[in-house]
DNA sequence: TTAATATTGTGAAGATTTTCACAAACCTAC
DNA sequence: GTAGGTTTGTGAAAATCTTCACAATATTAA
């Protein structure tokens, strides 16, 4: 039951999809799912996906496989989806308002609970209920709001001094936008999402079939 | 010389990481570097670094290490970095908007030439010196454009009927938005960018830091 | 020229991840 | 309750990825 393994990278993120996936079953009223069946829906094998789920227990009857509420329940568990998390944004420029707008976040239990920007003028502007904030007043506000993680929606020239003030301030969960690679001291678990990346890798990917030129 | 082998996911990766440090290198004048400081600045071992750039032949230099900007040029080429892409945008929302005018794709040389939504009060409008299509139209207007590759930024429900327009245009290369694992035809490359699940990653992690309740 | 030092490129070893394959467990029907 | 059909859970095998370690090669200094 208690889970001293190493889980990797990807296993993480296949857990996310199979959560997806079993809360889409959910809304559709189906009451049991195969390790086929999910196999199917996402890009994996269905001993993958066995494999995947028995690293934290066995959820599955043989004979009959998944009971659909069951394992969305025990996912979101495992990943920390049943109770709410309190996110700061700090970055109140383009990205930044597409996320807090975004209601991904709020459905999945990340609620923006305080935002953050350098930029004088954007310094007490109102954004959806909440106040955008001096970053210099970081420490004491995450601090009252009791905030767990940060969204870094901020350019590489001010990761340096904003890190300052999330390290001080005792974060431990990143999501960072800035293209490039943060220094974080041990315990801080950092998440990177680089659009530019993505699309690199796809013209890669484009070169390779192309017997690249 | 010729790449026929198979490079991994997380290879390519690193290759973009290599690319933006050597970038910055360029930037400060530094003429030579060696895979140890690169290692240094992301997050790796100078032996992978090695192994990495082996993959594509011989750049460096023993004793010395590897010439920057000539080591810049061929990562460049290698990600497809030494032409432009022409990209079409699909679904004018808040990400889409993000996307637009966030300067690092055109500098890296992904233009975007066409933006396209299902929604009439959106079709007509101006964004930033483009006309916003209905999606109808993807695929005329795709072929006129030369589109090759396509932002999906548009709602889970609205992926099938999209993915039609986008395969019927013979569209190779597909960054997806969408929270939801793409059906493609062989020879179609997708990348997934998801927000949430990087989130649900973070959050996991506390969860096994925090031995989990 | 030779010695001392630095750093690559790469086989081989080690580690990790994925796939295979099958016994164990469960359901249904008769 | 037994036979027949499914599907899980998991060791073991295969595949892939990372690290090690060192010969090969280059530079500099004397």
């Amino acid at each position: 039951m208690s889970v001293s393994r190493k889980i990797s990278e990807s296993a993480v993120r296949r857990l996310s999809l199979y959560l997806r996936i079993l809360e889409d079953l959910e809304r559709k009223g189906q009451n049991t799912v195969s390790s086929e069946e999910m196999s199917g829906r996402s890009a994996t094998t269905a001993a993958q996906v066995r494999k995947d789920l028995s690293l934290f227990g066995s959820f599955g009857k043989r004979g009959l496989g998944y009971a659909v509420t069951e394992l969305s329940e025990r996912l979101k568990k495992i990943l920390g989806l049943d109770r709410r998390w309190r996110v700061a944004l700090v970055g109140a420029g383009r990205i930044g308002s597409a996320l807090v707008e975004y209601s991904g976040f709020a459905e999945r239990g990340y609620d923006v609970v305080a935002i953050f920007d350098s930029d004088a003028s954007k310094v007490g502007g109102k954004w959806g209920g909440l106040c955008v904030r001096d970053i210099s007043e970081f420490e004491a506000v995450s601090n009252d709001e009791s905030v767990e993680m940060v969204i870094l929606a901020i350019p590489v020239e001010a990761v340096p001094s904003v890190m300052e003030h999330v390290e001080k301030a005792g974060i431990r969960g990143i999501l960072n936008f800035a293209p490039t690679k943060l220094k974080v001291p041990l315990g801080v678990a950092v998440k990177d999402v680089n659009m530019v990346m993505e699309l690199e890798a796809l013209s890669f990917a484009f070169r390779q079939e192309d017997g690249e030129g």
